[in-house]
DNA sequence: AATAAACAGTCAGCAGGCTTACTATTTTCA
DNA sequence: TGAAAATAGTAAGCCTGCTGACTGTTTATT
């Protein structure tokens, strides 16, 4: 395995993690795309566009995501009055519970790493070396 | 970002190398999950469990990996005479030509990074941490 | 003012993870 | 030997990425 690529250790410590992280949540009713989203809205409202933008998803993969967030009642869609373009997403006081139950879990699932500040810097390196091309200049 | 939990950093950081890699490696007809397979077979035939086993990935999904390969031209399955459970899978001339092509390609799609060298320890590290729970313990 | 362009969101369909549940075959062991 | 257990693979269905194509609304241009 020390041969593999770069990006191939890369995807398989992510799914490891993600898999990790994802028994935890399932009991809380979350999922990992579910609470990014809560965890962005925690601090207020936000229009979907701005949600994607902050995730680095595609507006139709945050649709979704919303979709389930509303049907098991965490979050609330509404029109904007001032552009009917816009949807307003609010989180409800079940998305709030649900986060505050599941925020401390992200912090206790990594397991201890001694290298752990270096992986996470040469992760925003490689994050901020890619990001460009695909989403442009964000600045969060 | 920088307040981001490290998970949070890993996916998306696996998400935006795999992107890169995924506009290069579709002018080659392949994609991120095939070129695995195609290189585990490169060195010679296998089972689907051996591969599975390999790539960290359940059978089922596997299965149907090699359902878009074979359906691609690049592997070909066939029955094990001396155990008809098993498939044996090979690589057809078509897919080891496609690998031959691709395989550069990983190398060199990923980003210049001072901390490549660090990055990589602490990936496998982490792997290593995670890994054993769930796929017991492999010697690759 | 009318048209064109940009923007916000959704739908449909694919890929590749996952789980649960199944078939068919082989192995074990009572 | 014959029944139970283990093994290899598949099917169906969910989640979350993606792309391409679409609707409806707002903004810009002429």
């Amino acid at each position: 395995m020390d041969a593999w690529p770069t990006g191939r250790l890369l995807s398989t410590a992510s799914r490891l993690v993600e898999h990790a992280w994802a028994e935890a949540l399932e009991s809380h009713g979350l999922t990992h795309a579910g609470l990014i989203v809560l965890h962005f809205l925690s601090t207020g409202p936000a229009s979907q566009i701005e949600l994607a933008r902050r995730a680095r998803v595609q507006t139709q993969t945050m649709s979704r995501t919303l979709d389930r967030l509303e049907r098991d009642g965490y979050v609330e869609r509404s029109a904007d009055a001032s552009d009917r373009r816009r949807h307003v997403v609010v989180i409800t006081p079940e998305g709030a519970d649900a986060f505050r139950r599941a925020h401390d879990l992200e912090a206790t699932i990594f397991p201890e790493l001694p290298q752990h500040d270096v992986l996470r810097e040469a992760l925003l390196q490689l994050i901020a070396a890619t990001e460009t091309r695909r989403w442009g200049d964000l600045d969060d």
